[in-house]
DNA sequence: ATGGCAGGTTATACCTGA
């Protein structure tokens, strides 16, 4: 069981990286992120073609929005609110065998760290701890759970380019690195890429676009990511970030982040 | 410390992203 997530930065404008990123990596559940577009307007035809009729959406029109892309289907589906908005960050599913799937798009936060001069980072902080709560509540760490998504919160000092220089940017602040801490806390999570790739080393799934020279500059941040319950822990068999597509035409300024499962 | 780019919108300036 392969999940490929991935925050695509309009789905209608990378419908063709979508299309080489399936056939390079042919995922069974596709996870996009910042689809951007409202659900009647969904390109889900080059999907279906693809071999990946089951669709489930969570978009509205020009921000945000999320959607799971199956070859298999899609039980339970639902499209959380949280913080009540309605604003396509969302969606949960399972699958035949019984794996949740939690696809997430976290608010971004805005600029200035401080939620009381700042709605949106106050936004942010908020939707982590409903989720956070949720989670605690309503799941434990013997469910089969898979959680991914554009977090857009990089905890590690090796998450980032420079840890001292982004301590106060939005993405690496101690307070929204607490709130993750204890988001994965609620359920044991384990960090799925992180078992792979040891936390010494630097790692991103995000490079802005605008630095010139991405590669080069390699100015990144880790925002996406997938996290397993303890459950699943044993099932994990590799995951990793897909740098290479931020060198394709086009890019979004996100990459992929691939996880395999195997029988369990 | 700043600015740099990209995507979308009843656009040609402004919001959002992070």
């Amino acid at each position: 069981m392969r999940i490929v997530t991935w925050n695509v930065n309009s789905v209608r404008l990378r419908i063709n990286a979508a299309r080489r990123l399936i056939r390079q990596f042919q995922p069974d559940v596709l996870c996009l992120q910042e689809t951007k577009v409202a659900d009647e307007h969904f390109p889900t035809a080059p999907f279906v073609k693809l071999g990946y009729p089951h669709i489930a959406l969570a978009g509205q029109k020009a921000y945000h929005g999320v959607a799971l892309i199956s070859r298999l289907p899609l039980g339970n589906v639902e499209r959380p609110t949280w913080c009540g908005r309605r604003d396509g960050r969302h969606l949960m599913a399972t699958l035949p065998g019984g794996i949740e799937v939690h696809n997430f798009y976290v608010p971004a936060g805005g600029d200035l760290p401080d939620p009381a001069r700042n709605d949106k980072f106050a936004h942010k902080l908020d939707f982590v701890a409903e989720v956070t709560d949720w989670f605690a509540a309503h799941r434990t760490p013997a469910d089969r759970i898979v959680l991914v998504g554009d977090l857009n919160i990089a905890p590690l000092e090796t998450d980032v380019w420079s840890h001292k220089q982004l301590l106060r940017v939005v993405s690496h602040t101690p307070v929204e690195v607490a709130a993750m801490a204890r988001w994965r806390a609620s359920l044991d999570w384990v960090d799925a890429v992180r078992k792979f790739t040891p936390e010494s080393e630097k790692l991103y799934s995000w490079w802005s676009y605008r630095s010139p020279n991405w590669a080069k500059a390699d100015k990144g941040r880790r925002l996406d990511h997938i996290w397993v319950t303890p459950a699943l822990d044993p099932a994990l068999l590799g995951a990793e970030v897909v740098a290479k597509l931020r060198g394709w035409a086009t890019p979004s300024d996100h990459v992929p982040v691939v996880v395999d499962l195997g029988a369990d």
